[in-house]
DNA sequence: GCCAACGTTGGC
DNA sequence: GCCAACGTTGGC
């Protein structure tokens, strides 16, 4: 088993949009990293889990605890034409994306990146790297333990 | 809006 | 296969 940080625009589904989803649960598509993908093809396990991170807003930082709820599948927005994740060189018979379902277990209270940082039991967490872009990163017990330890 | 980091593209 | 140009990510 292994432990994952997700990251999600807030414009796009935030941890308050996916815990009014049924089940509390989302499609995780539009990963357009052949990297991301593969973690999520190779190394996911349902029940994985997952801190669930919003980034690209006003307060980036870990906003929720979730687990893997699926499989990894055929990411479906790759072939619509009107999403902002098609991908017109991905063919239906190989597709190229792949997606899995996530569910939130529960909202914490934000933990910014200046609080990240300022622990030092944290230092080597992927999203802490400096020049980080992947959307989907690894994270070790130790971290997970560390971050999850005290929410009470 | 800026810019560093990194991925992708495409000419050669 | 190299690498410059370009696009995207994402914090600030």
């Amino acid at each position: 088993m292994a432990c994952w940080l997700m990251k999600s625009e807030p414009d796009e589904c935030s941890v308050e949009d996916a815990l009014a989803a049924p089940n509390a649960t989302v499609p995780w598509v539009g990963v357009r990293n052949h990297q991301a993908r593969n973690f999520m093809r190779d190394a996911m396990r349902v029940g994985d889990p997952v801190l669930f991170y919003h980034s690209s807003c006003a307060v980036p930082g870990i906003v929720g605890t979730a687990r893997v709820a699926s499989a990894a599948c055929t990411d479906p927005t790759q072939f619509d034409r009107s999403s902002r994740y098609f991908d017109p060189s991905s063919r239906p018979e190989q597709p190229r994306w792949l997606m899995v379902d996530v569910q939130v277990i529960r909202k914490i209270p934000t933990i910014t990146l200046p609080q990240l940082r300022a622990r030092p039991e944290l230092d080597g967490l992927g999203v802490l790297k400096k020049g980080n872009r992947l959307s989907i990163t690894p994270v070790s017990e130790s971290h997970w333990r560390a971050i999850v330890a005290g929410l009470g």
